[in-house]
DNA sequence: TAATTTATTGAACGAAGTGTTCAACAGCAA
DNA sequence: TTGCTGTTGAACACTTCGTTCAATAAATTA
């Protein structure tokens, strides 16, 4: 085990951090980002990584001693998912934010990332409030959309139903939906929230 | 690499096999399946899967010579899901079919069978057929059900919607969707089919 | 500017794992 | 019994992992 605390611990009290330190955090999360979108969760070593950030081996077990630190960190520099800005229009809306999402999980490969979180969060417990992290963030405006109009379980139905049918196509499914499948999905729930009045 | 060829390739003709050979593909398979959902793929090795199953490493690399190999036959092993046999009345089959699709994902651990196929099947082409399998197999009682009643884009969205909802709120969720949540599915897709009339 | 601090580095290591060969053994079939 | 063949443990070269350490390079400080 590494014992020496990272380097520039302090980044969070306000304290100036040496360069070389942005530096390297930098340019090791990009490329550990890059092996785990290239390669998958168990290529993502301090020696792979180290190598693909031309850095040494030790400076990334400095920095982050297990793996799966490296996996934290990796993620939080996974921009968050670009949304739809809801005008008020419930169809529109939903196809509007089930585009913005399907952009997400196909341009920006959140698909590999919800993957690598299904699978591996329950063994590593670390991981849970990085996948909480993204399936809230994913689900927030799906969830403002809907909240004038769904309550409770219909509410997370419709969630689980939106968010759950595109990352089922784009995962399990083979190919991502069409946008005629993505207007049959609006129109399902549209449908039926009209049926409740 | 493992040159000579796997013992008792002629199984399928109807030839003997050795009962040697039997006892070995059964105990190895259910070994690396144990391991599988207790430990994660990357911990499927050989040497991992032959200690698991109380046989010699050698064993494990002549009947599978490739990690993938076993992953594979291993997942063939993974049974078939339990479905809701269709009675005619389209609210109460879908509602069956979920409920029956909700136990095969968290009894039968099929969300983590699923999160592997979605992680690997795209690094690991020989997986693809596999998790099409388990897609086509998950799909087909829904899509036997929603066939009389749903077609083209509109069947698609429907079938990604319900299946979706399901593995989505299992493996990504934290929790398994509730019997409420369920219900709650199942009329809207309902809902939404009565409007089309 | 020079002096001081500290992040980074390459080399090296023991330990563990991988993929393979091989002679010996044990179980099956004839 | 005899032959055939699947299984086995030992041993191997090779790679990877986690770590230490002295040397170096780059940043900060005076």
């Amino acid at each position: 085990m590494v014992t020496a605390k990272p380097p520039g611990t302090s980044a969070t009290d306000g304290a100036r951090v040496d360069a070389r330190v942005l530096r390297t955090r930098e340019v090791v999360l990009s490329s550990a980002v890059d092996v785990l979108l290239e390669h998958g969760w168990d290529q993502v070593t301090h020696a792979r990584v180290a190598r693909a950030a031309r850095c040494s081996k030790v400076t990334v077990y400095t920095h982050w001693p297990e793996r799966v630190d490296l996996l934290r960190d990796a993620f939080a520099r996974v921009g968050d998912v670009v949304h739809h800005e809801p005008i008020g229009d419930l169809r529109a809306d939903l196809v509007g934010e089930l585009r913005a999402f399907r952009t997400a999980l196909v341009e920006h490969r959140l698909d590999r990332v919800l993957a690598v979180l299904a699978d591996r969060s329950e063994a590593l417990p670390e991981l849970r409030a990085v996948r909480e992290r993204f399936v809230a963030d994913g689900e927030r405006v799906v969830r403002r959309i809907l909240e004038p109009v769904a309550a409770g379980a219909q509410h997370e139905a419709m969630v689980a139903m939106l968010n759950g049918a595109m990352v089922y196509s784009v995962s399990l499914g083979g190919a991502p939906p069409g946008d005629d499948v993505l207007d049959a999905i609006a129109d399902a729930v549209v449908a039926a929230l009209e049926s409740n009045a």
